[in-house]
DNA sequence: AAATATTTGTACGTATGTATA
DNA sequence: TTATACATACGTACAAATATT
């Protein structure tokens, strides 16, 4: 067993200290100069605990007035949301997939504002996830070929639009909103009755301005987002 | 405007070519030599930005072989979950509260299932959170007393009990799954159809080993969550 | 209102340890 | 085995912000 490195030693003892209650939020921390003394060490490996500590908003700092346990943030989930033939495979089911639609257009004024695009080329591509034989979800997405015209050439009969595009489209950021919906005109294809509440999950993908996809995905049956870390 | 500080620069620099694609997945980044000699700086800087790039999941780093760029991610979304008072007000409409149960007693087999507890006192509430005179949200909660004694004094007919507990409970983790369900019997009190599909959030909040709290949120209407950052 | 002292922010240079291609 | 590249940590210095006097 190696000794951890000091400055996480540091971290995780300030760390404790909040998370048990010990120091209540807005408590003002030891300085530096205290805790260089408390570990006998410098001021940079200090510094370095309290630094990881910011990162992770769990401690506020300001000049000449110091450190502070900041306030108890408000829940937040981290989701995954991973492309749906993975999360298919990852339960030890085969992936199969079932195109509908692929489409070739010019925007439509419906896809300039779901792409936030002037005009350009669009695939519109609606796709059926199988998980074995069973409806898994049932996928509406739109792809900017103006940003990825590498996507023409893509038989997506064969290969998750999603999938790919992660390996293959390096995006910068992307928002998400997850509702609930009835299943209504698309139980059939997902196999659930038409008053079936099935979650939904939208997600816009952008490369710095420019946005490179939108899709949306309603999962049928109980299917439910877990939180991580 | 003053001049960003050295380490961030760099830091930025580096996102952006990684960003945009310039630097793919696996390819290897310039060493902290090579980074010191083109930015005219210390290792301690360019160690920084890099350690930083680190802490955001984009870099790996392995001592002799170099930083890499990390694989792309699995699409993650990260929901913020507010107290469902705070929300309403962030809406502008005033929070209402009806409190439907408020029941002490000792945890039953389904509590100790929900709080993962051998036994014990625990506080078994319902409330009606409302926007106005409109119902927004249906909250049953189970409090774990043994860890929140406190939770006995308060009147939560007048404080939300999220509320409170946020502002008064120090917790490390929280766990969440979020879920579709339909209204059924609670069609009534959430003022919807009872095939209506409402979204549903619960939530496990921990102190180290232990379960301080299991939330269930029930939101009216097309409630719907947006990710951030 | 201004000067001062305190505390963190940034950055330098150096040294040694450690994992590994 | 050895050279490489990152990991940790030392000490120092000055800058910037701000609470206190």
């Amino acid at each position: 067993m190696k000794p951890a490195p000091l400055h996480d030693r540091i971290r995780r003892d300030v760390e404790a200290r909040i998370m048990s209650g010990a120091w209540e939020a807005g408590r003002r921390l030891p300085t530096e100069q205290a805790l260089m003394a408390e570990y006998a060490c410098s001021r940079m490996t200090v510094n370095k605990a309290l630094s990881a500590l910011v990162g992770f908003g769990m401690i506020e700092r300001r000049r000449r007035a110091g450190s502070f346990v900041a306030a108890p943030t408000v829940h937040r989930a981290v989701v995954e949301i991973p492309d749906v033939a993975a999360e298919i495979e990852s339960r030890g089911n085969s992936h199969g997939l079932d195109l509908l639609r692929h489409v070739e257009r010019e925007a439509t004024a419906d896809d300039c504002r779901r792409l936030l695009i002037a005009g350009g080329p669009v695939l519109d591509l609606a796709c059926l996830h199988r998980a074995g034989l069973r409806p898994f979800a049932l996928e509406r997405r739109l792809i900017n070929l103006t940003l990825v015209p590498a996507a023409r050439t893509v038989n997506f009969a064969r290969e998750s639009p999603g999938r790919w595009l992660l390996e293959h489209v390096p995006w910068t950021d992307a928002t998400h909103r997850i509702s609930a919906t009835i299943a209504g005109p698309d139980a059939a294809l997902l196999g659930v009755a038409a008053e079936a509440p099935c979650l939904t999950i939208e997600r816009w993908t952008w490369r710095t301005r420019e946005r490179l996809t939108y899709v949306r995905q309603t999962y049928s049956g109980d299917h439910a987002l877990l939180s991580v870390g």
